[in-house]
DNA sequence: TAGATTGTTAATCGATTAACAATC
DNA sequence: TAGATTGTTAATCGATTAACAATC
């Protein structure tokens, strides 16, 4: 069956895909070719009810007394994330995290393949980072026009970011994935998907010291 | 007023301190000492009643007809995220991600003091980041018992990274900040966050094709 | 067929928003 | 004081869970 023509999938279910997309390439891994919501909840740690509801949101996937095929939910899951297509990337601000996030070798596994870095200082322009170059930010507006991008990811100290922005605004960048502890504002159409290593890190001192606190 | 003895803070909840941390700071930095839940909310981008809602689950820090108190309201946001205390950090893994969370300086600033990295490359082990040393993962154990260690931070691949979990379980670290794509079982009382980054990047490209995939 | 498990509707639960009396 | 804005209760909204008929 196909996809349904719903409007509204909250970002709570979308948010829950990137799991069931991992944990079934596991079950693929370990040659389990068949599962039933029940057994897939336990392994996620999710209601079954919430893994059928979710689902069900894109498509009916399942066979009823059967459970789910697993390669086939794989591939529809990796369909719903977009994973059919490839994805043009380059990183903005070459220091560490920039650097990190191109050796992963995950993501062009999964079809995101990067251009280019770009950054500002003189002892990173010119290198290469598992062969990929690190350019002049001034050559960004003419890389992007020339190759085309589809998601810029902002590695830049914060103070730099909302710039950064306003340059990526003003090309057709269709997403942004933003490592910066900022909120950008981005023109009509971009996505932006925050990742906030501070506020993360902070949501963690908090639970450290929730018992204390709500009893002190 | 002091907190309150409530012991069921949502985790919806707790994920927006931070953000509220970070904004006081801003308003504070720009000499802004006072400020309503209206005024705040249109900044952030919450409902005015949200951040009363939020903000009262640990006291009531307001004034009426006048608003908030920015440094007071800071004050006690940074006490309520644990950040009047002193936390001492390692990280396991000192590759590309391990020296950039290494090498930022704004967790120190909040209390988070880096005392070692740990690693198995003998091309890493020795060499030191921000003077921070790197050290053989065989010295773990005894590092931990020796210095006391409250957070560990896990920057190690995937297939380590439970391996490295079962060793903090036996030591009493209190939190492990996961970097790693998978989910950690830990000993009881240990509080693990998990920073996922490919889950990240699939919701972005989802959110990508959202459109298309819901009218195809 | 009988058993299993889905897809889907209904019930419940929790979080957000609205409203307003209290009060600075 | 009058105006403003909180703290808090009530109403609404949305997400999760439970239940069960459909069906493989």
């Amino acid at each position: 069956m196909g996809g349904k023509n719903l409007s509204n999938i909250s970002i709570a279910v979308v948010r829950r895909l990137p799991k069931y997309h991992r944990y079934l390439k596991d079950l693929l891994d370990k040659e389990v070719y068949r599962i039933s919501s029940k057994e897939l909840g336990k392994l996620i740690g999710f209601t079954a009810s919430q893994i059928r509801q979710d689902l069900n949101c894109f498509g009916g996937f399942g066979q009823q007394g059967y459970g789910y095929n697993v390669e086939e939910l794989y591939k529809e899951i990796s369909r719903i994330l977009g994973l059919n297509k490839n994805y043009n990337i380059i990183i903005i601000g070459a220091g560490n995290l920039g650097q990190a996030i191109a050796n992963y070798t995950g993501f062009g596994k999964l079809g995101f393949e990067l251009l280019a870095l770009f950054d500002i200082d003189p002892r990173l322009i010119g290198m290469k980072i598992k062969g990929i170059p690190v350019l002049n930010m001034d050559k960004l507006d003419e890389f992007i026009s020339e190759h085309g991008v589809d998601i810029a990811i902002v590695c830049a100290p914060k103070d730099f970011a909302q710039e950064i922005t306003d340059k990526l605004n003003k090309k057709n960048v269709r997403g942004i994935w933003n490592f910066a502890p900022a909120d950008l504002n981005v023109a009509e159409g971009i996505i932006v998907e925050n990742v906030n290593l501070s506020e993360s890190l902070l949501t963690l001192s908090y639970l450290l010291n929730e018992k204390e606190l709500l009893s002190g």
